[in-house]
DNA sequence: GGCAAGCGGTAGACAGTGTCTACGCGACGG
DNA sequence: CCGTCGCGTAGACACTGTCTACCGCTTGCC
């Protein structure tokens, strides 16, 4: 048996095998062949395949989370300047790890708190509050949870290539700038 | 044998199952029993089971299509109000038909133009740019985009909770207004 | 009128899935 | 030495999507 764990290693393995393949390759058993294990193995860790993805998913919570703090320690404290880095991040994110941003955002995941939602995106919504305080907003909560969205729709839209089709443009950024000025001035 | 030939009654029926059972009761199989026939008969008309749900998602788009018709029918020629009309229309589209709401977006439908999506959802895209145009935004394109996808992204983060956790508001109402001044300052 | 052709649906097979259950092996404590 | 128990195996079950062979019924044609 490889060293660690079980559970660790199965979770790392779905990463990979996600990276890999996408989402629909993502079945319990093939997971559990890629650890090496029998397709019973993962439920002593995880009771249903849901609360497996759900880890997977988490694991790209905690990179995004890192990719986040990463850019506001680079970026200085101009906020129009770390806002648009982070949107630049977030929409890249999903460029370079697709079946992962798929995974992350399913519905069915998000029910019950398979993923402790709260726990991993309070924080990140934490850093936009307070960038749209330091750039003097009225209403800072409803503005970051605005902008934030915007942030979202665009990344998951651009994914999609809805966004290309209807606007003819080949790169998101005229839409980024859009937001983030948009949501600076309101 | 009902009236209606087969291919109308499957997506019928799909909708009907989706509605009541939620995306993951959409099985082909399923989808046949409702429909009172057996499983290999849907091959007849739809090639695979994700064309057999493009089907039905198209279905979802055409009836998004007439909500915005009707809304822009309405709401008076205020860019404004006919904005925020739009806005709510679109997340009550969502919260009162979660399934068809989470398969119309779902990536692996969209890849290939199974949708038709471009046909879809340029009409949509259209009312958009016509209203920023009036608001005699300097960049309508972008900026209407940039709007769709904020809309789209409350619409999806409020329908997961996402929102109202990190918010703790009771209604996306703020976010909605907030998404669309700022987009009509910009 | 008889008959071939083909449309539209049935039925079964096949590999693969998630979940459940019974079993087994190997280490560890008494 | 033996029981216990954690951890993984292996098989069963119902169900899925796809493929293929079949079959009845209508339609067109000579």
């Amino acid at each position: 048996m490889q060293p660690g764990d079980l559970e660790t290693r199965l979770v790392a393995a779905g990463v990979e095998l996600l990276a890999e393949a996408g989402t629909d390759a993502l079945s319990l058993r093939e997971i559990a062949r890629r650890a090496g294990v029998s397709h019973g193995a993962p439920r002593r860790y995880f009771p249903t395949h849901q609360a497996l993805l759900a880890a997977i998913a988490r694991e790209g919570y905690r990179k995004l989370g890192t990719v986040v703090a990463e850019t506001i320690g680079e970026s200085g404290a101009q906020p129009r300047a770390a806002l648009l880095a982070l949107a630049r991040r977030y929409v890249d994110f999903a460029r370079n790890e697709p079946g992962m941003f798929a995974l992350m955002f399913r519905h069915d995941l998000l029910r019950g708190n398979n993923i402790g939602l709260r726990e991993q995106s309070t924080p990140l919504f934490g850093v936009l509050v307070k960038l749209l305080t330091q750039a003097r907003l009225a209403q800072p909560t409803a503005g970051a949870a605005a902008l934030w969205a915007a942030l979202h729709g665009i990344a998951q839209l651009w994914h999609w290539g809805t966004l290309q089709v209807v606007t003819g443009f080949d790169t998101p950024e005229p839409l980024l700038v859009a937001a983030v000025d948009a949501h600076l001035k309101g």
